[in-house]
DNA sequence: TCCGACGATAAAAACGATTTTAGAGGCGGT
DNA sequence: ACCGCCTCTAAAATCGTTTTTATCGTCGGA
């Protein structure tokens, strides 16, 4: 199946009655090559259709443009903004995507790294991805790369996240000043630093701010809706159930809100709710959901340009954290809590939804 | 910077005292070589940590088991389950992918296949892309391709697709049953094939099963909420509004409920409502909407087998077009119109939701 | 003894570019 | 007249594979 063979350089040389490196030089704009033969040499590059093949010019130049974005799943909307946003970068830059879905699990992970190797990438992103593991880290030496909203404990690497210790005590004061004294929280995977951020912050509040202090109050949970029903189940059956619930993300806090229908428990009156991410979703009438922002495409650009500065400037300089802020946006699945509660101030703050 | 510089077949063969061919020759388990010799190289492969250069091999073998994925916006999360189900072959037969951004632009598709084939790419999944065009066209040429979602009518390609006809059919079947006779529709682009075909059911059912015929009742619209929205307003404020809707999508539909809640409109009391897709959140309490499942991840993957065939094939084998039957999911946003409609039958079947 | 075949390995060509090194003229300075 | 330098182009090396072709014993058969 002999297609239909490309263009090549030496076409074009022979077309131009030129040698092979001066059309190469010629195309690359250098300055060794007169002008004149610069236009005849692009002139005859455009008629043929003259397409370089990015094979042959990242084997011999040891660039491919090229970079890995490793993904548990492209499917998953909490994650696919991520990518988005290293695509814009990307594009912006001349760089293509190979792209790879690992399943929150460790040996895919392995697998598709040494497939982007195999690949030589320039370099890799990394979207809530392990961080430790022998063959992990070896592989993390043969190229570079930026994590993002996954960090590991042990290793200081490339890193963009959101900011979700602020973010968590944004919202925990919210409800405080709602007076919201008992409140629960659903965690993502224990795997996820993002989460475990979150639930240390959440564990300060609780000092600081002086809520029920009760470790049934936590529960540990994922980002899918799942998690949600089942936190929203478990932390309804307590004895004496939280007046308000952190969920890992929207997405968590949309399985809470069907457990709540399911359950005949009203939101805010009964519960206050109180997610993560912003999607667009969230802001529909029909949900509704407070929530604190988290800007994923922005945090995915943010990573892209890093890895791209890593590419350029070597492995040499060290690495780099950055934190993305985002804001508490109000909606009205947080109200006050009924007044049933045994502490002074019954609501602080009369901050309402929209 | 010269990175760390890899283990090339060379080193496997200095290292194990052979040729290179030899070392090739074995690793690939041609039988050429002798089966002691191919242990012994492979032993030293695995010694030495040798990865072989995709780069290189697909240079020179002109395969580079490599596939391009074009979609107008990863993060539009009625796509990425075909991309996903695209993903699910690939990694199964060792393929990996290269993924594009377009935003539903042709130059920027062009841009992108012109990349994709500057790569070396065995083959293409066109999401939801534009099929006409010259440029298009040219391009599609050059490699072999499949069309998801969207096909051209003017061309005969290889193209998957949800059954749009079929399942408009069921749906629309299901609100006549029910009672309505007055149903409005909220249609993709123009440029989606499967909005065009749902629409032309839409239109052939009107007659068959004697619905109003009016102009007004059909809104060209988009798979987005704000599309939702303004469909619903549009419909709402027609002098007769319709007794239900047909939304674009599930994303729609849920403009639509919005839109629903902002004008006070009950859904399903005044307004039966159904969607197309039957993403996981359509079926949430606070949602619980009535829909046809689009199996999309299915979708997806029967169309990189296909494209697979037509890589393993060559060109010759004719076109082939595969559609995916889809059920209807009933919920609860679809019940009997109120009885002030003028046709005889308020309510044929009492099918309830859930 | 010679020929052909065969089995195993080696050597060399190719893939399509970039990069390095070489070469050919022209020109100025001494 | 010669040297060096500069500008432009050519030739060759290289990237790391696969594929094609060559080599070299050995063995069987006539």
């Amino acid at each position: 199946m002999p297609r239909a063979s490309r263009v090549t350089i030496r076409d074009v040389a022979f077309e131009a009655g030129l040698a092979v490196s001066t059309v190469s030089n010629a195309l690359a704009g250098k300055d060794c090559v007169r002008e004149e033969t610069r236009r005849k040499v692009v002139d005859i590059a455009v008629r043929l259709g003259y397409r370089p093949s990015a094979l042959a010019r990242s084997l011999r130049s040891g660039r491919s443009l090229t970079m890995g974005v490793l993904v548990s799943d492209v499917s998953n909307p909490a994650l696919v903004d991520y990518v988005r946003g290293v695509d814009d970068v990307a594009v912006r830059e001349g760089f293509t995507i190979l792209l790879g879905n690992t399943d929150e699990r460790i040996e895919k992970q392995v697998a598709q790294m040494k497939t982007l190797i195999d690949h030589e990438v320039d370099g890799m992103v990394l979207i809530s991805q392990h961080t430790e593991g022998k063959e992990v880290r070896e592989l993390l030496k043969i190229v570079p790369y930026v994590f993002i909203q996954r960090r590991s404990p042990h290793f200081v690497d490339d890193y963009v996240g959101g900011d979700n210790a602020a973010s968590t005590r944004k919202a925990l004061t919210y409800l405080h000043e709602l007076g919201h004294r008992r409140i629960g929280i659903i965690t993502g995977p224990t795997a996820s630093s993002t989460a475990m951020e979150r639930l240390a912050a959440y564990r300060a509040c609780v000092d600081d701010l002086g809520f029920d202090r009760d470790e049934d109050l936590v529960v540990y949970g994922d980002y899918d809706l799942d998690a949600g029903r089942r936190g929203m189940h478990r932390l309804w059956s307590l004895p004496e159930p939280p007046t308000a619930i952190l969920a890992s993300n929207d997405i968590c806090a949309l399985g809470v809100q069907d457990a709540a229908l399911e359950l005949g428990v009203s939101i805010p009156d009964q519960l206050s709710l109180c997610g993560c991410d912003d999607i667009s979703l969230a802001g529909l009438r029909q949900i509704d959901l407070t929530t604190t922002h988290m800007p994923k495409r922005r945090i995915g650009t943010a990573a892209a340009e890093l890895l791209l500065g890593k590419i350029e400037q070597g492995p040499n300089l060290p690495p780099q954290e950055i934190i993305i802020p985002g804001d508490l946006v109000i909606r009205s699945s947080c109200a006050a809590p009924r007044a049933k509660r045994r502490r002074r101030r019954a609501a602080a703050a009369p901050v309402a939804a929209e």
